[in-house]
DNA sequence: CCAGATAGTGAGGTAACCTCTGTATCCATG
DNA sequence: CATGGATACAGAGGTTACCTCACTATCTGG
């Protein structure tokens, strides 16, 4: 392979080239502004993430957790033990089976909970608020619905 | 900065949570794509990340690769050791400056990273290809970086 | 010519995962 | 109704991809 010059591809490709980067720079932009509404709490970004898995579930499988973080049951463990060792989460057993637990938001775990999504939601809100019209927005969401589907 | 008037501003939060879920939702079946299409290489994620950097630099030094991966440059070491060991990538003094490196592909590094973009390309093509009309490709492209702008 | 500033790296640490193993419990079957 | 296999979780210990701090070599402006 020469290395003369970068790749332009083959002619339609470069199209998804951009619509993949235009993509991904929101992605990306969204992700450091909420990365920026938990720094307050002293949570890692993770155990914000199990928070908000709980928080939407309420009682809650440490395996089943797992599923929705896409990490290995192990690994669930830690995370939940940092937020009970913060108070944020009870681990109990499961009457109905003695086997596993049942991890449920404790009510600091609900305040917090509630104050970060409400700090996600004020800062999506005036990063993105006003960006489009209310049509725009609808039609943006049905386009990326759209692809969503694809990648089922 | 006028807000611009949108008709359900008081609830109009939860349209903002499908529009930032709908990205999220994109960018999380790309990003898991691609993931494949390095997975035969045995190159780990922030390697290709780094050859991906290199490439389409030419020619780059450790800093300013680091400034372009978002890592300090203790960590960019690391990764150049390891795509060195795998002779994708020469390390060599910068005659202009001799505190300095110059990090360039080898010809291994060349024919990887052209497979790797190519594999990347193929799939993104493969997935997306033909979901939207070219219309509402530019579409979306144009929505997408008017929220763009708003996170710069 | 020399006092910082700058480029990169060695040493050593941490976070967030992983696998492998072990224990308790459940459950289907014979 | 005993029991072999599956399931739920956690202990032990490893790996990866980052980090900071300290150091050397080199450059540059006064």
């Amino acid at each position: 392979m020469e290395p003369t010059h970068v790749p332009s591809a083959s002619v339609g490709s470069s199209s998804e080239a951009s619509l993949e980067s235009a993509v991904m720079a929101v992605a990306r932009g969204l992700r450091r502004g909420w990365a920026e509404s938990i720094a307050h709490t002293g949570l890692a970004p993770h155990q914000a993430r199990a928070l908000r898995v709980i928080a939407k579930e309420g009682q809650i499988r440490p395996g089943v957790l797992a599923e929705r973080l896409r990490v290995t049951p192990r690994s669930v463990t830690e995370v939940v033990d940092a937020l009970i060792r913060q108070d944020l989460v009870s681990r109990e057993l499961d009457p109905s089976d003695r086997r596993a637990m049942i991890l449920e938001l404790t009510p600091a775990g609900h305040t917090m909970a509630g104050e970060i999504s409400e700090r996600r939601r004020a800062h999506t809100e005036s990063v993105l608020g006003g960006a489009l019209t209310a049509d725009e927005e609808r039609q943006l969401v049905a386009l990326l619905h759209k692809l969503a589907e694809r990648l089922a």
